[in-house]
DNA sequence: GTCTATACGCTGATAGAC
DNA sequence: GTCTATCAGCGTATAGAC
């Protein structure tokens, strides 16, 4: 069983990678297997078609976000530090080879998906929103940051720019990653 | 002749419509050949292989912006007009089912593209970012705009954050769109 | 310019042995 | 759980008739 669950847990790594980087239509079945040393049948043991592994690596990626802000849902430790966590975090994506986040690479094929997964893409661009908005606030009440207007607007818009920096980074390089967040802090009145 | 520019046209709008649908691997000939009555031999022959047809495509949106950021290029129009021309021209696109632009349908796809393509789109988004880059500096010198920072790295983030709006748009429909069109008045002090 | 006919690799998927 | 073997269908692309 252990063989098992590593050889599951290293198809959705490798799928999730392709995904974000390709798309939904941008790899194959060969993709993952051949550098996985594994035949395609033992994807399709594990994942019985196309669609569960991309629901099974939406999952995933929900739980880590969870994971990785659920600490400071809790505790409320500094926004400013919030921020450049996910700076980092992005940026971090971005180099390893995943300029696209999930959201952003099912986006092109989103109607041709069925419900569920629909479904699982927006409680995923929904909870990110969420907790953007409360990063806002307390960093606007602490003081941090300053700025016009609805503290949940103002989150959809960041992520949208981060969204859209994540698309742009593969064309116009980390230079434009770096810049774009620059602009993010001076939006919010960050002296830097 | 006649006939044939004709069927040239209609194929590359066909194409530009799934391009910004689905992405560059997320339609085939059939899906163009087949609402259009023609065969696919018929695209072949225009465009000898799906390279030549996008690459004809960005072509395409290329002049298309230029047309349509030249006369205020020349005139220099008010600053504000030409940002809800934007948002007006991005809302239109999404409405028409093009929720994302050829740069953000390319994106995923975009180191499996050879280098001509990859120019040709960097060249589309360095126009997009100098155009919006003239207009925060007029908006700025009529006093219409007040923002901190330089007009290039908000451009870029604006740019960024249309993007990414795009992209959002088809999960979270049109007033997400129309928020955050809203937020960035608000970020360049604009009071509505 | 557009058609018919055809090639052929790749894709996701299944059945059954081990 | 993973393999081998095999499948039908779709994808892009080409050759040659009209």
């Amino acid at each position: 069983m252990n063989a098992a669950v590593d050889t599951r847990s290293r198809i959705i790594d490798r799928a999730n990678e392709l995904m974000m980087q390709r798309g939904f239509n941008g790899f194959s079945y060969r993709d993952i297997s051949e550098p996985l040393g594994v035949k395609n049948a033992a994807i399709h043991y594990h994942f019985p078609n196309k669609i569960d592994l991309i629901a099974a690596l939406i999952q995933d990626n929900h739980e880590l976000l969870k994971k990785s802000t659920s600490r400071f849902m809790e505790n409320g430790g500094p926004a400013r530090e919030q921020l450049e966590g996910l700076f980092a975090f992005t940026a971090g994506q971005c180099k390893a080879g995943r300029p696209v986040c999930v959201g952003g690479a099912l986006a092109a094929d989103y109607d041709q998906l069925p419900d569920e997964i629909q479904g699982a893409n927006q409680r995923f661009m929904n909870e990110s929103a969420k907790w953007m908005t409360r990063v806002l606030e307390l960093g606007r009440e602490q003081g941090e940051f300053s700025f016009e207007g609805d503290p949940a607007s103002k989150a959809r818009m960041i992520l949208a720019a981060i969204q859209g920096g994540r698309q742009l980074y593969r064309i116009q390089g980390e230079a434009y990653l770096q810049d774009l967040f620059a602009q993010i802090r001076r939006d919010l009145g960050i002296k830097s």
